[in-house]
DNA sequence: TTGTTTACTTACTTGTAAGTAAGTATCTTT
DNA sequence: AAAGATACTTACTTACAAGTAAGTAAACAA
């Protein structure tokens, strides 16, 4: 990123991402971002000729970003329960901000993505769920972590607590996700 | 039910469902629907005035059938593993048809459904909870389930698998599915 | 200083979604 | 047999979403 972005460009990107995480993606429309940042349609469409292109720039900006905290961590040599406290607090973020994972938000509407879209929210799943994989492995070979069965499966299941948890706090009780939250650090103690 | 249903009314809501449960509640249009069953828009709407209606109905319709699942195993008198069990199964079913449940396919778009509608969604995800909770206090009581924490907290942790798990298996694999299900009930012994 | 690129706007087109009013055929009750 | 009620269809309207073609003003580069 950074190299030749237009301001306009990224407050696009930016709310069209808040768009999705708040309403969905077939819930919103070009004139809801072109509205909101006092622009003309048309110009959202300059930048990103379809909508499909839109969705596909902020998986991207996803991927991107989660590679950055991942490196930043890495080069901070953060230990496998500070890495795991610093994925969950993104989505205690989310949380409080009453948003949704990208993941959680895409999904159902996977079968009305174009194939491009698709493959991106693939690879963004599987970095995700190869990175927390690894890192339950380590942890647990070190003795951070306890846990039975496969890192993989165990990846699997930390990571729809996350996606569900923010989903089901929307309709039932924003707190229900802090006693998911906690209870799944609760469960990795040796 | 059953008193006073036309078969119209009847496949409208069925069809309604799979769109909502293959597409989304916002990217299906009662076009869809009329066109797949041979009749006019216009005869959608005689059912279904507004799609709130229809989505409202489909909601209500999928808490009776999760109320009538429990009276049946109620009167059965099935355990609590095979209640747990024909739960799981459910969650199987929907997997292998390529749906995802209700509750994660609505949640993400809570926030453009109508007030009764969101009532509903909620009631179902406290009944959904209520009795998967009282489910694994009793069992745990008998000795049949294992497991750390509150009653409550596990029931929304073994729901957000199921119900993320169904869309992470639409986006990656569908076996991972089949991973987290097994791993539920590997976690639940004693 | 002329030409090109950037960053838009103006002004459309096309398609579709949601919904409604009024009509009609058939069945049902009195 | 007449009067509802039921289950639709015909034929619209309104609104908005998505996208595009052509124009323009300013910046920037040759």
């Amino acid at each position: 990123m950074s190299i030749k972005m237009s301001l306009t460009r990224e407050k696009i990107l930016e709310l069209g991402e808040d768009l999705i995480l708040t309403k969905g993606y077939n819930a919103f429309s070009y004139q809801d971002i072109s509205k909101e940042l006092g622009i003309k349609n048309a110009a959202v469409h300059y930048y990103f000729p379809a909508k499909e292109n839109l969705v596909t720039s902020v998986v991207k900006n996803n991927i991107l970003r989660f590679e950055e905290m991942v490196d930043n961590m890495n080069t901070r040599m953060f230990d496998e329960i500070s890495q795991l406290d610093a994925f969950l607090k993104i989505y205690a973020k989310s949380n409080r901000e009453e948003k949704i994972c990208l993941l959680g938000s895409l999904g159902p509407d996977f079968n009305t993505l174009a194939e491009i879209t698709r493959k991106e929210l693939q690879k963004m799943s599987v970095k995700i769920i190869n990175w927390l994989s690894k890192l339950l492995n380590s942890g647990r070979k070190k003795g951070l972590f306890s846990f039975e069965g496969e890192p993989n499966t165990r990846a699997l299941m930390i990571l729809s607590n996350l996606v569900a948890g923010l989903q089901l706090a929307r309709m039932m009780d924003k707190s229900d996700f802090k006693s998911i939250q906690s209870q799944i650090l609760e469960d990795l103690k040796p």
